[in-house]
DNA sequence: AATAAATAGTACGAAATCGCACCAATGGAG
DNA sequence: CTCCATTGGTGCGATTTCGTACTATTTATT
C-alpha cells in the first residue's frame, strides 16, 4: 500500500470516528437519564437476537472485555431493563433476557430518534445510505475476521 | 422519514459504530504502551493544524468536554509529547505545541499502521474508500452543523 | 475416574470520561 | 471606569472501561 493509497484510507477512518462520535451523542440525547450508548446497544442487541444470550456472547459481539460487559449488564439489571438468570446448560454461566421495561426503553429511543435524524439528515439523499451500506458491511466483516 | 427509510439509516450508523471500534483497536495496537486513540488523535491534530492551538479549541475539534481534553493533554505533557505554555494573547489560556518526541510517536504510529491495514484490507478495492470518502465528509459536516 | 486445561463470571484497582462547581481573566454595557 | 456576564482552565467526584487475578465449572487427556 503506497502512501498515495493510504492517505485516503486514513482520512476515511478519521471520518468514521467523527461520525461515530456525533451519532453517539445524538443517540444518547434520546436515552433516559443515566443510560448511555452501550446500554442501548445491549438492549437493541438482545431485542434483535432474542433472549438467551450469555454475557460472554454479548461481550464478544461488541468486542469489549467481559469485565466491561459485566458492568454494563449490572447497570441494566439494576434498572430493571434486563434479567440475568442461571444458565441451565452451564452452571458457570448466565442467561440474559430483556424485560418489558427494557424493550420499552429501546423502542421509545428508536421512535424518538427517527424524526431527529430526519431533521438532521433532511437534505441528504436517503439512497446514499442504502447504497453505501453494503460496502460498510463488507468492511466490517473483513476487519472482524482479521482480528486475532 | 418512513420506517422503511430509517431502517437502513439505523443499520448504517450501526456499522459505523462497529467499524470505529475495530479500527480504534487496530490503531491502539500500534501505539506505545499506555497511549490510546484520543492521545494519538491530539498528536495528529496538532501536527496537521500546527502548534498554537488552545486546549479549548482542541476539545471542540474533538467534540469532547474541556475537562476530558484537559486530562488527555496532561497525560501527553507528562510523557513529554506536547508542551503547554501560557497564551501571550490571553492570560486565562494556554498554547499547545508538539515536541519532537510527540511528532516521532505520531509518525511511527502512522508508518507501522499502513502495512497492517494493507494486510487487513488486502482484498478490498482501495478505490471504494476514495469514492465513499466525499459522502462521509458531507455526512460529517451535516451532522456537525446540526449539533447545537 | 483422576487430573489438567480451558471457560464463564466476578473482585479489585488503575485510567479515562464527564458533569458540576469554582477561580481568574476578558470584554461589553452603562 | 465599574459592573457583570462570558470565557478558559482546573478540582473534584461519579461512572465507565479495562487489565489482572481469582473462583467455580466444564471439557479434554490419560
Amino acid at each position: 500500500m503506497t502512501p498515495e493509497e493510504f492517505g485516503p484510507i486514513f482520512a476515511f477512518f478519521n471520518e468514521i470516528g467523527i461520525i461515530e462520535q456525533l451519532s453517539r451523542a445524538r443517540l444518547e440525547a434520546h436515552l433516559p437519564d443515566g443510560l448511555i450508548a452501550p446500554h442501548f446497544g445491549v438492549l437493541n442487541h438482545v431485542v434483535r437476537l432474542g433472549d438467551g444470550r450469555t454475557p460472554l456472547q454479548i461481550a464478544r459481539a461488541f468486542q469489549v472485555p467481559k469485565t466491561s460487559m459485566s458492568h454494563t449488564l449490572a447497570v441494566l439489571q439494576k434498572r430493571g431493563l434486563i434479567e440475568m438468570t442461571p444458565n441451565p446448560e452451564d452452571a458457570r454461566s448466565k442467561v440474559v433476557s430483556i424485560t418489558s421495561a427494557g424493550r420499552k426503553v429501546r423502542d421509545e429511543a428508536i421512535m424518538s430518534l427517527a424524526p431527529d435524524f430526519k431533521e438532521v439528515l433532511g437534505h441528504m439523499d436517503p439512497e446514499r445510505f442504502k447504497t453505501t451500506l453494503p460496502f460498510l458491511a463488507e468492511l466490517r466483516e473483513t476487519m472482524d475476521k482479521a482480528r486475532d
